[in-house]
Order: C-alpha cells, then sequence, then structure tokens
DNA sequence: TCTGGGGTCCTAGGACCC
DNA sequence: TCTGGGGTCCTAGGACCC
C-alpha cells in the first residue's frame, strides 16, 4: 500500500497577500476575482464572517465596511510565484509529485521509512518557515483517503497540529463518518441532490452503496473514487500533467452590442492564447470563440453560442489565431443582444517543433521569427507593447482591479523595500 | 451599477461505414 | 415497400475540480 501526502495551502491567495503585508494577521481578508466581481479567497476570520466563496462583492458591501475587512484584486502573477516556491521545497520530500493546482499537490512516499506523522510534520514546518504560507497535510493508504485526510487536520488543527494521517481502518471510518457527503471529493451539487434524496448524508453512507448503483448514477469516476475510499488505491499520481487545452475568457465590466467592440476582444484572446502557447511549445489545431449574454439578467432576451473551427494546419501565431477567432465571431455574432462574457480556447496541441508541413495550405512560416521578435520585446518592455492592428491600440479596455497589490516577487520595480533607523 | 477564470473527464447520441 | 446489426469516430453537454 503506497501511502500518499496531499498537501494544501490554507486560504491560499489571502495568504499570499499577509506574507507582504503582515499587518493582515488576525484580520479578515478575501480576495476578488477579475472585474473585482466576486469573492474567491478568504482567510479564516472572513468565513466566520459569512463571506461565501464565488459570493459578490456588492452584496457583501456593508459587511466589508463593517468588519474592516481586507479587500484585493486578485493578483495571479504573485500568485503563481508563491505556489513555484511551494512546490519546489515539497518536492524535495519524495521522488514523485503531482501538481494537482495551485495550491495543492500529491507526494508519492512508497519507500520512505519514517515516521510519517513526523515527515508531514517536517513538510509543514519548511513550507511555513521559507515562505510563510500556512499548510495542512493528510496522509492515507490512498489519494482520495489523503485528501480526506486534510480535511481532519485542517478542520481539528489544535488537536492534529495541521498534520492527519490514516493510519488504521478505525481512524479511516472514522474519518468518513465525520466527512458530509457534499464535502467528498467528486460529489457536487447534483450527486449531493441526487444523494441526500436517498438519505446518503457522510461519506460512510456512501461507501456502502453498491458497486452497481455508484457507476449507473455517478458513472466510472464516482465509482473510483468509491473504491479509493474504502482503501483500495484506485487514483493513480499522475505526474506529467500535458495541457488539453487552454482558454482566454472575460466578462466584461459592462454589457457590449457592438460587434466592432468583441472583435477587439476576442482578437486579444487569441493573442493571449497564442502567447500561452508558445510558452509552452505547442501549437494547437482547432480554436473555439463564445459569446453570451448577461444570464442573471432575466429582464433581457439571452443569447449564447459558440463554434469550433479545425484549422489546416497547427499554428501557435498570434496573427492566424486572432483571423480565426474573428472568423468564428462572425459565424455566430447576433444583432441586438447586450453580451456580457466572451471567450477563446484552443486544443488538439502538437508539439512546436513536430509541425507537419502541409502542402495544401501554405503556412505562412514568416510568422515564425515574428512571433518570437514580438515575445523578446513585449518580456523586455511591456506586456503589451506591440500589438496586432485588431487588438485597438491605444484604446484599450481595462479589467477594475482597484485593490491590486504589489508584484513583489516578480517585478523588480515592487519588491518590498526595509527601512532600517 | 456591480455576479470569475481555467481546467478535466465521461456519456449519449448522431454520422458514417461495411 | 421495407428497412439489420455491429462497429468506430466525433461532438455536445453535463458533471466535476480548484
Amino acid at each position: 500500500m503506497p501511502p500518499f501526502a496531499h498537501i494544501d495551502c490554507n486560504n491560499f491567495y489571502a495568504s499570499c497577500e499577509r506574507v507582504f503585508n503582515p499587518s493582515l494577521i488576525g484580520r479578515p481578508v478575501i480576495v476578488l476575482s477579475n472585474n473585482d466581481g466576486c469573492a474567491i479567497a478568504r482567510s479564516n476570520e472572513a468565513k466566520a464572517l459569512g463571506v461565501k466563496m464565488g459570493e459578490p462583492a456588492f452584496k457583501i458591501k456593508e459587511l466589508i465596511e463593517e468588519h474592516n475587512i481586507a479587500v484585493f484584486s486578485a493578483n495571479f502573477e504573485l500568485y503563481g510565484d508563491m505556489s513555484n516556491r511551494v512546490m519546489t521545497i515539497l518536492s524535495g520530500f519524495s521522488p514523485s509529485q503531482e501538481i494537482y493546482s495551485i495550491d495543492e499537490c500529491f507526494l508519492d512516499l512508497e519507500g520512505i521509512n519514517v515516521d510519517l506523522r513526523a515527515y508531514g510534520l517536517e513538510m509543514k514546518q519548511k513550507v511555513e518557515k521559507w515562505t510563510h504560507i500556512p499548510v495542512s497535510i493528510g496522509i492515507g493508504p490512498t489519494k482520495a483517503l489523503a485528501k480526506t485526510a486534510t480535511r481532519v487536520a485542517k478542520k481539528f488543527t489544535p488537536q492534529t497540529g495541521g498534520v492527519h494521517f490514516i493510519d488504521t481502518d478505525e481512524k479511516r471510518i472514522k474519518a468518513l463518518k465525520w466527512l458530509q457527503i457534499e464535502d467528498v471529493w467528486g460529489i457536487g451539487r447534483q450527486y449531493t441532490k441526487k444523494l441526500t434524496a436517498m438519505n446518503i448524508r457522510n461519506a460512510y453512507q456512501f461507501v456502502n452503496l453498491s458497486d452497481e448503483w455508484v457507476k449507473t448514477h455517478l458513472t466510472i469516476a464516482g465509482l473510483r473514487l468509491k473504491h479509493d475510499l474504502q482503501g483500495i488505491p484506485t487514483l493513480q499520481l499522475d505526474e506529467v500533467k500535458n495541457k488539453k487545452s487552454i482558454a482566454t475568457t472575460r466578462t466584461f465590466d459592462e454589457m457590449i452590442e457592438n460587434k466592432a467592440d468583441i472583435r477587439e476582444r476576442v482578437s486579444t484572446f487569441a493573442v493571449k492564447c497564442a502567447e500561452k502557447l508558445r510558452k509552452q511549445k505547442t501549437c494547437c489545431n482547432a480554436i473555439q470563440v463564445f459569446i453570451t449574454t448577461n444570464y442573471f439578467r432575466e429582464d433581457l432576451p439571452q443569447y449564447s453560442n459558440s463554434v469550433t473551427i479545425k484549422l489546416p494546419f497547427a499554428t501557435n501565431s498570434s496573427i492566424e489565431l486572432a483571423e480565426y477567432a474573428t472568423m468564428g465571431l462572425d459565424r455566430i455574432f447576433r444583432e441586438g443582444f447586450k453580451y456580457k462574457k466572451a471567450g477563446v480556447f484552443v486544443m488538439d496541441f502538437t508539439p512546436e517543433d513536430n509541425q507537419q508541413l502541409n502542402i495544401f495550405e501554405n503556412r505562412n512560416t514568416k510568422h515564425i521569427p515574428l512571433m518570437k521578435a514580438i515575445d523578446r520585446v513585449n518580456s523586455r518592455y511591456s506586456k503589451d507593447l506591440i500589438r496586432l492592428a485588431t487588438q485597438a491600440p491605444g484604446r484599450t479596455w481595462r479589467m477594475r482591479q482597484e485593490k491590486l497589490s504589489k508584484h513583489y516577487t516578480t517585478d523588480i520595480n515592487e519588491i518590498i523595500t526595509l527601512k532600517l533607523k
């Protein structure tokens, strides 16, 4: 039985803000999504005040003022950099690591012949000492049980010290009986509805359902989870995560009717996707564009649509992808609607150095050095110094980010300075 | 006034083929 | 006029994750 460790950063984005602003410790902190739309991270204090995940900022305005909640616009550059630091430290504790998300990873602890709880405490101390990001750690015989253990570690920190090890069947059953059904990994809103209707309220009752029932109603994915929670190792550590799609999507800060304005944005989304592709040295073979009206406004006519275009050749050229994205928009755009959101996806990747020459479509090979030059200039000077004409030079549209913290770790001009008396 | 963004996987059903 | 069975591939949509 290979034990797994699961490491989860506590309230990650809020904790990142605290690292560089220690006066926030003890204060409620929330981080807002793009356009300062809704709360996407809350410190424990903010959770205790009742701020819900995903809650729109305008609905909690009074609560923010009343309790002096510290509010930040999302600073993903900072969070990404802090994440790398945490993950690098943890990678030193095992030869096999799966980076599951920006703030979580799994480690394979097979063959590590030490007291594993003590080992977990060592990881926790090292990460906290070197990054000041607090973490919770769960260890168990399967990935799903390690994740369950992390919840126990976090919920009962005074007793667990932030590290919990499910090393006996007794502890496994105790944890499963405690874990509410809606908190089980892989059980979302729809499945919770289905299961509570059958009076299944915790993970222990869930694992006692028959395999057949689970497979029929929760698909094969639900069955794998069930086995993993029973202690039968089913989910594997996934060390190499090759992306299968890349997206750039935005909600607009206002509703837009004008096609030319939407075209500017869609064109920019395509350019961003192309940049992400070049960064990971792949090309895409398909591009998808979608637009949608504001589905919160039931008083307005609604319309949404998407289109996927197969490309005649693999590319990561900003110019080509912007062209195809614009073509896609032409196919789905309808006059007379107020649009609120749009996005571009690219998928079906092939490695950059492995493009098959297509004899029917003559790919403009001049784009390759051109894109390299643009990337160099933009990374050296300002992020969007060179743009395509379709991206509306000068008349840039900005995200609302009124509470943005500095890029403490990734921009030399914003590095923290200390004054010594 | 104001409601995020970026991902994965699975299944059912249609198109097409022999 | 009637109208099989089995296979594959693709896509849209729905569920989930952080």
